[in-house]
DNA sequence: CGCTATGTTGAGGGAGATCAAAGACTGTGG
DNA sequence: CCACAGTCTTTGATCTCCCTCAACATAGCG
């Protein structure tokens, strides 16, 4: 069967670029300056909710893209801070290594979401963003993005609202990770990423993982055998079939019922 | 003994106000607007960092003061949003209530710390916030902050640098979260708990914990039992001395080396 | 074809939750 | 002033969920 997640070709071919420097055709710099008021992705993405004078504003920044392998950095904790990131295709991790070598991930990030705004309080990104499979980022020079915003109080509130958000998605993982246990826990993470992959046309009962069991267990605040015990629990209740990387949703009302009890 | 953490007479009188209506004295909405770059509070506060036009600016907006007494909500959460809030006396916590009674602490803020950040996303407030002692805060409108950072790019830059201190300060406490045990994590808490207070000008040795055990734990993820127990083994490794509220830790460098395996 | 990375499953142990009881402190009303 | 209830804290005993260690299965890849 093939993947209703998976990025089908078209993904990225219909969108409108704008064509900048015709060099390097396969630098991980792509040559390629995005329109956002024509991308797919308009009602997901930084223009959310923008009103079209705000988005004339953002689409005179042309924002350039680039690629950015499977397993590579996009940028690196530590890392002097310049752009916002928002992912045009593909998946990326959010995470930090501990002193004591483990790594701790602290997001998944999928197409239309933005990365970085954690580098803004030092200067320095807090936290290392690793492409998960191939993917396509458009970088948000935030210098360029306050200037502008200047003129348009508009913009003021995205940029304000984007970044509150991002407190309240953290907010709900502490909510998680100090009172869950690890069936709720895999559950609210199932339903969390159905949820997305919905909003992105894709099928919300069937996807692909593109994060392994450590990764899972990591952000989920637990270990990668009891992951794969835990959805292997869940199968036998049949609330989904796991294949490794392949999940089908079979209950989502079954799975949701596990979370009810907590969360209002 | 004296505790140097506690609030001293003078805390609230040194400031510079402005009255501005002499009417409803015991009122929750003092009549009293403050001037922030008289406050003492203003290395840590909103000001931080600013320069001296910018500070006009802040100073021109005289923000109105409101008491909020042990107990008592600042605000609660689904309520609308309009305000974000500068603590200038006293201890909150943030907090909301799950859908099976209990409730996930997710916060403590002292003195200069800023509340309310989580309420932009949706325009409601995401959590609530309750004082633990008697409090004073200043009530920033977040419309007027935005419309004056329209003229000051140097202004806009601090409010997104605020947002994402707040987006860290999360990102290390889903880290405690995650990834350390009952000890680590009340070591985490009150090395972090010294720290602030030091930045204030208390002791960061010997303080007054303005939170139940219940709230420690809820905060930390663990039970108050296990608070309770944890605080019970420091004393007798002779990191510190505990008496229900009050602390003194005795061994700072102890206390950190429990830290030390996982946070680089 | 091994080799490595990744996932699954089992057995056993331990950290922390749960249940229970008693002490300490606060405020109230007699 | 004391008795009393109510809240908070401490400590003990037991249990359980998840971690740890281990073995094995499977897939991808040189």
């Amino acid at each position: 069967m093939t993947s209703s997640a998976a990025v089908p070709a078209s993904f990225t071919s219909t969108m409108r670029v704008i064509p900048v420097t015709s060099r390097n055709p396969n630098s991980t710099i792509s040559p390629m300056r995005t329109n956002c008021s024509a991308c797919h992705l308009r009602d997901l993405c930084l223009p959310c909710g923008m009103e079209n004078a705000d988005m004339a504003t953002l689409d005179a920044m042309a924002f350039s893209r680039r690629r950015v392998l499977m397993g590579e950095a996009l940028y690196s904790a530590g890392e002097r801070f310049h752009n916002i990131y928002a992912v045009r295709s593909g998946t990326f991790k959010s995470s930090l290594v501990l002193a004591d070598g483990r790594e701790q991930v602290s997001g998944f990030h999928m197409a239309g979401e933005l990365m970085g705004m954690d580098g803004l309080a030092q200067g320095t990104h807090a936290s290392s963003a690793t492409a998960l499979e191939d993917t396509e980022v458009c970088a948000i020079p935030y210098t360029h993005l306050i200037e502008l915003s200047a003129a348009n109080p508009g913009m003021q509130h995205i940029v304000g609202r984007l970044m509150s958000r991002e407190i309240v998605r953290e907010h709900s993982l502490m909510l998680l990770l100090g009172s869950m246990n690890a069936e709720e826990r895999l559950a609210a993470f199932l339903l969390n990423l159905s949820q997305r992959l919905k909003a992105r046309g894709y099928s919300p009962s069937e996807f692909h993982l593109r994060m392994s069991r450590a990764e899972i267990g990591s952000f989920l605040g637990m270990k990668l055998e009891t992951v794969s015990r835990t959805f292997s629990a869940f199968q036998q209740q049949g609330l989904l079939e796991v294949d490794k990387k392949r999940v089908r949703i079979t209950d989502l009302e079954g799975l949701q019922r596990a979370l009810d009890v907590r969360v209002h």
